[in-house]
DNA sequence: TATTTTGCGCAACTTAGTTGCATTTAATAT
DNA sequence: ATATTAAATGCAACTAAGTTGCGCAAAATA
């Protein structure tokens, strides 16, 4: 039932403080919904016509939700970002896996990166990115 | 001597079989001049208005140098392609590093990406990339 | 020097995201 | 319930980075 996930939204998005507005229950309610991380492009799809938000509005949403750490932004090398809700994967870091064929973007909740020696001397690190890409499992 | 790297790029573009164009040989001279991985837009630069290149072109040669492996293509989350001569890395997967200030994008050609858990059942893997983010020695 | 690829240049296009500004609306105060 | 106001939205126009099609130029070879 999606109607839970507005509603789930909801309450997500009165505990920021900020305002409550349809797009924003929209767009949360369906990364809610979502096991994966989505784009732009495939949020207004689930939109649909009667449910449409601006697009540029949603942009502004997503960069919203990025912000108030109820979602966090999926980069993966086709120059689109996507979305996932963080209620599932927390806010720690983790790996992504993007798929060769369906170009699905999975968050890999308990997958972390490490590397095998030490950076150059005189360089600091503050965040570690790691995407694996292959054959998810609906593809292989 | 900038002259030096025009030579031993046009030998390694006679290499491959291909045609030895002046294009080839300024891009490929200027990769292999270079320390770090550098955007179509910095190579625009440093060719300057006298040894200018139609941007497409360009993005063609860049390509072209991907596939006959002379060069690869580093992707890095602000929706630029970056390009190294692989002379000095080989053809080994390797991390890179992304300065947040400077934006400078370094080949860590000795360090290899590694994760913590398995990937999910059903999963398979290519390619793992890795990108560790923040201040690189001259920013720090 | 002529022929045959192969590569180049131009113009027009696409995709994904951004900016400025006027209008609407959620929250709140009366 | 209505007015007020700050925040969010919609629209139009813009930007950055890369792509496509096609006629023309120039390397390689004969
Ligand atoms: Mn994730
Ligand atoms: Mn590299
Ligand atoms: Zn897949
Ligand atoms: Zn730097």
């Amino acid at each position: 039932m999606l109607t839970n996930f507005y509603e789930q939204a909801e309450e997500m998005i009165r505990h920021t403080g900020d305002r409550i507005t349809r797009g924003r229950v929209l767009v949360l309610g369906i990364l809610l919904a979502e096991k994966k991380a989505i784009s732009h492009h495939e949020i207004e799809e689930k939109l649909g016509d009667d449910s449409a938000i601006n697009r540029v509005t949603l942009y502004r949403i997503l960069e919203w939700l990025n912000k108030k750490d109820l979602a966090h932004k999926v980069i993966s090398g086709d120059r689109k970002w996507r979305f996932r809700t963080n209620i599932y994967t927390g806010l720690h870091q983790h790996a992504h896996f993007k798929c060769s064929i369906c170009a699905a973007v999975t968050c890999l909740s308990d997958v972390k990166a490490k590397y095998s020696s030490p950076l150059p001397p005189g360089y600091q690190s503050h965040e570690v990115e790691l995407t694996v890409k292959g054959l998810c499992a609906e593809c292989a």
